[in-house]
DNA sequence: CGACCGAGAGAACGCACGTTCTCCACCGAA
DNA sequence: TTCGGTGGAGAACGTGCGTTCTCTCGGTCG
């Protein structure tokens, strides 16, 4: 049936508005006229705002991830790819509409209301950290960086959002370059 | 004229409540409850709620650099000064009502609604990181790797308010040891 | 052809909340 | 004592929004 079209359409608007413009402050009423979809299907698909975002929050997670390692896999170096991550994360940083990282931009609005949302968080945060785990093992370096890098990654998405500039990517990045050197 | 203890009532409730809770999920009669100053004067005092949000935000601020510089100080060697940031990090995680860093917070909530949050957000950060930069120029240290460690104080607040945990302070500082000792 | 079913448009409902207004009790001055 | 004004409690107002309901219409099956 189309609706898995309605429900894909559903999600588009919703990763749009909710990205650019905070979850609170986007209606329902607007997410059905972006996405086209009736408000009587919304309520089908998804019983409640709350649903919608958590879909929105998922889908955009697997998303993510699934671009970042797509770019970190074309560089053939294990050492390399640690640092692309760092490259990676300096074009997303220049997107046009980028706004901070989602998920800490939805947990400082909804952290403190909302426990499904605030999984969806910690559960984005420590995939992208095992992940960066599973990039530090196949270089064969110390467990004990991926601390260090991930904090650096956050540190990087969290001022380039703030500040609106891609700068932290490239400072992180050389930062990361001097540990995995020095460590 | 005791309004100015009628201010700080307020502010005191607002930063309770606002921190503790949000702020779009607390409304003003929550302000009026909590502080026992009544709704006239509260918009005597703020003639909008953004305006309490301001001034909530900026008396934070003032206190917060000055609880941090306040520990700081009480080192003698610049390059433990610098390690000492980090170490006030992990004291300040370990308090009771930590729900993480209350401007990266605000910015999720309303960077993408209200420019003057925003200008609260980018000042302090700002600041924050001019303070390190002295801290770093202090102990005779390459400007350059005032990047690296405001990167890693940004990451670790941010992973510190999203896992409740206080162990981002500590790989913090042990990131920051390695690289003042590698730069 | 006619009756039913699904879906869309959008009105309606209930509630929360920012902001303002009303009423009244209190207190200092003439 | 009376008058004016200050401030508090809380009702009132307007609006926005999450959610549900109604009405209508097009399509499909008997």
């Amino acid at each position: 049936m189309d609706s898995v079209v309605a429900r894909e359409q559903a999600l588009d608007a919703a990763e749009r508005l909710f990205y650019g413009r905070g979850v609170q402050s986007v209606g329902m009423d607007d997410i059905r006229g972006a996405s086209g979809v009736s408000l009587k299907r919304l309520y089908q698909l998804f019983p409640a705002k709350e649903q919608l975002v958590e879909a929105y929050l998922e889908r955009r997670d697997a998303r993510w991830r699934q671009r970042l390692a797509e770019h970190v896999q074309r560089h053939e170096d294990p050492r390399e790819r640690l640092l692309a991550v760092f490259d990676w994360l300096e074009t997303w940083f220049g997107e046009e509409d980028f706004r901070g990282c989602a998920w800490i931009n939805a947990y400082g609005e909804l952290g403190a209301t909302s426990p499904r949302v605030v999984a969806q968080v910690r559960g984005h945060k420590r995939a992208f950290r095992d992940y960066l785990a599973e990039l530090v093992a196949g270089a064969g370096l110390d467990a004990g960086v991926t601390g260090p890098l991930f904090l650096l990654a956050e540190g990087a998405m969290v001022t380039a959002g703030i500040t609106g500039s891609t700068a932290p990517a490239a400072e992180a990045r050389e930062a990361a370059r001097v540990l995995l050197r020095a460590g």
